[in-house]
RNA sequence: GCCCAGGUAGCUCAGUUGGUAGAGCAUGCGACUGAAAAUCGCAGUGUCGGUGGUUCAAUUCCGCCCCUGGGCA
């Protein structure tokens, strides 16, 4: 019995962008008295609130919400650092034995947080500059096979092709000395959630609708600002390759404002993009969420 | 009306010296441990505009027709 309530004090839901998960955890909350906590990997940016559809004042019904917009666009965020940022909220709610629903749809950051993290020392910039810069003009094979010289085990767990998870395996021998692969045999961090102890949801709604949403609310950023968030960002002058630069709509606003592309040319392809995202998100939900309880959305 | 260029996958196009065709993107499926709205893998699909003709065989060659651009009148 003691466990039914613990089960009731963490709500865990995941779900495709666009599947209107953000107001029934909001919902839910209230219901309940406790907090929302996001667990989007690009509605943490405080630049990013129209174009990462970070719900809106209305939509959190007067429930906090936490982790929202709480790191600049500047920031290199990541699962570890959202890691770190949700263990003190979390501590705090349990404290206050105030319930909690996390809510988003980067797959990883559940994972992570039911699951824990290998524990891999943070790669200092100047390393990860230096990698970047020594990778710069540099096939994606011929790195693939720098890494096999340094740890044929990291080269073997990536594809030749995976210019991403090469450069990350490349980063932690450069600033470590060792495998990416020694280090995640070595211990991880202990999950902060217990997948028993949390009652974890999935939204799963009807594709044809949820595309019906996905367009719909891409023409709303129009109407609500997206446009000129997209140039607030572009402002800044970001590195590109920087994670809130590459939330969808981003690059697709910014051709539009430089000339590129038509206003609807850019709605097309920002529409086209995010209905991808959300086939990566159900494949996600699919393999690594299989004991999770579906909602029809 | 005449001339020219086109009509091939959902889209943009390549190609077949005649033996029923392919890339990219889209789409579907999948992978996923500090960039995860990222990154990557695999796979389908076609009355080759219509219709006659030549041919063992036409998407390919020839005639006519239809459609789309552009030019000339």
């Amino acid at each position: 019995m003691t466990r039914q309530t613990a089960k009731g004090s963490i709500v865990l839901l995941a779900g495709p962008t666009a599947s209107g998960k953000s107001r029934l955890a909001a919902e839910m909350a209230l219901a309940r008295g406790g907090i929302v906590i996001n667990a989007d990997s690009m509605q943490v940016y405080r630049e990013l609130r129209v174009l990462s559809a970070r719900p809106v004042r209305e939509e959190e019904a007067g429930v906090p919400h936490r982790l929202y917009g709480h790191v600049g666009a500047a920031t290199r965020y990541s699962v570890g650092a959202w890691l770190a940022d949700i263990a003190p909220v979390l501590a705090e709610a349990q404290r206050g034995q105030q319930p909690v629903v996390v809510v988003g749809g980067t797959g990883l950051y559940f994972k992570a947080l039911t699951e824990g993290l290998a524990t891999v020392p943070p790669i200092p910039v100047s390393v990860r500059e230096a990698a970047a810069a020594e990778a710069a003009g540099m096939e994606t094979e011929a790195l693939h096979a720098v890494l096999a010289a340094r740890d044929p085990e990291d080269a073997a767990a990536v594809r030749p092709s995976d210019r991403s998870r090469i450069a990350r395996a490349l980063e932690v021998f450069a600033a470590t000395g060792r495998s990416l692969a020694s280090w995640k045999a070595m211990t991880s961090s202990p999950p902060l959630v217990l997948p028993e102890a949390a009652e974890r949801l999935v939204v799963v709604p009807d594709t044809a609708e949820l595309h019906r949403r996905i367009s719909a609310r891409a023409d709303a950023m129009v109407g609500a600002g997206g446009v000129e968030e997209a140039e607030a960002l572009g402002a800044l002058s970001l590195d590109p390759a920087m994670p809130a630069m590459k939330a969808i709509g981003v690059r697709e606003f910014l051709a539009h404002l430089s000339g590129k592309l038509s206003l609807e040319e850019a709605l097309t392809a920002i529409k086209t993009e995010t209905r991808r995202y959300a086939k990566r998100q159900m494949t996600w939900i699919r393999s690594q969420m299989a004991g999770w309880s579906g909602l029809a959305g």
